[in-house]
DNA sequence: TGTTTGGTTCTACAGTTGTAGAGAATAAAC
DNA sequence: GTTTATTCTCTACAACTGTAGAACCAAACA
């Protein structure tokens, strides 16, 4: 069932096997290039099977290798999974600077609630590990500290952009920053949930709408 | 390590052996009574180990069992899986049933939010297993099915709720209910999560704050 | 008291897992 | 074309999983 994937994966890598990177390579593969495919293909499983389908072995296949191949560069599996997740929020935090780049205020609130909520099949995708992290990070300590420094920032983003609309006018008076925050993103967070498993209810259209009414609530100076 | 725990709970087992049900009993054991301890067991476990802890043999000592036992009652695992999801929603609404009987309105709608959101240590254990189902509902029909069933049925409560407070002028004019009920149903699910993985940043108190500040919005009436 | 029946334990087993490491394969260097 | 350093494959293994079922046990009845 895998073969084929396998050696077309094989194939690809194959072609790209003549690198013309030349500059000092006693090695031949770039480690750092093979970790990022390995973690990409760790996240596409995860994304597609679970987690309970996410053995080394599956992972090893979608990258189109053979079993024991992972170990020079994740000498165990919980290293791999670590870096897959946070890959993962690496991700969004990268699609979030660009998102927002030359922003302030309410405009960049809105481009990083738009950044974060699973609006396209991509970042449904990214919502599907998401889910399977909480669940680890949920009883394991590396893993909450991963997440909460996360949350930490974007709560820290967030009320910064609040600061800006509420200088220039652009927040109700009755808005409490911090609370607020933490209101959106608790919303973002279970619209990951929602719009994994409760797709059908839960249509980006659906997502854009509460965003927007959120976002007005905010807004609205009377 | 579990020995002591495996012989507390046989002890408490066999001093209920002389159950004094005898009505017309065949049978020595309530199968329904076992079923509804199993489950329990399976909810603490999944609640303090995690998913990946919850192995048969762990969930039949932490209910004073050997290995073997629960096959007569769950024959397979997937099935004591599946009934303890069930459970814990089925906790969680008749929870919900008590706390809003005799209400209706915003009173119910807030009634209902507070007994959903994690704002005790019981309710908190109820949101680890919730986010380790959730996991799970990502990848399994049976699983998004047996949410997506609760989840209608709180929308619906919940617009209900909402229409009632509209008539009685309760509501703010602008609302749109459906769409604001889901941003707090979204609301809710996402503390489930900030309150599991990132306690210390929030608190019950913190939730209540947030949960207060979305209820004085769909209040307001100018 | 002996028998029967439902309940529990315990051993067993096949399958899968992460990990290890010897060996084959490959590509660069001479 | 030979050598050498690196990368990959493949087999192996111990641990653990869910599940099956034989053996054992205790309570209820005759």
């Amino acid at each position: 069932m895998f073969e084929s994937t396998v050696a077309a994966a094989r194939r690809v890598r194959q072609g790209r096997g003549t690198m013309a990177e030349g500059v000092a390579m006693p090695k031949v593969v770039d480690h750092q290039q093979r970790k990022r495919e390995l973690v990409e293909a760790t996240w596409r499983i995860i994304a597609r099977r679970g987690l309970s389908g996410a053995t080394m072995r599956q992972i090893a296949a979608e990258a189109g290798f053979a079993n024991g191949s992972l170990k020079p560069y994740f000498p165990t599996k919980a290293e791999l999974i670590e870096a897959t997740y946070a890959f993962v929020f690496d991700r969004t935090n990268r699609r979030v600077a660009v998102a927002t780049r030359g922003l302030d205020g309410m405009a960049a609130l809105e481009a990083f609630c738009r950044e974060v909520l699973p609006l396209d099949v991509d970042r449904l995708d990214e919502a599907r590990v998401v889910i399977s992290f909480w669940q680890e990070a949920a009883h394991d300590p590396r893993g909450s500290e991963l997440n909460n420094a996360s949350m930490a920032q974007w709560r820290h983003s967030m009320a910064t952009w609040m600061g800006q609309a509420r200088e220039a006018g652009d927040l109700d008076a009755a808005i409490d920053i911090p609370s607020s925050g933490d209101v959106l993103l608790n919303f973002m967070l279970g619209s990951q949930i929602s719009a994994v498993i409760d797709s059908a209810a839960t249509s980006p259209a659906d997502l854009e709408r509460q965003l927007a009414a959120q976002l007005a609530h905010l807004r609205a100076a009377g």
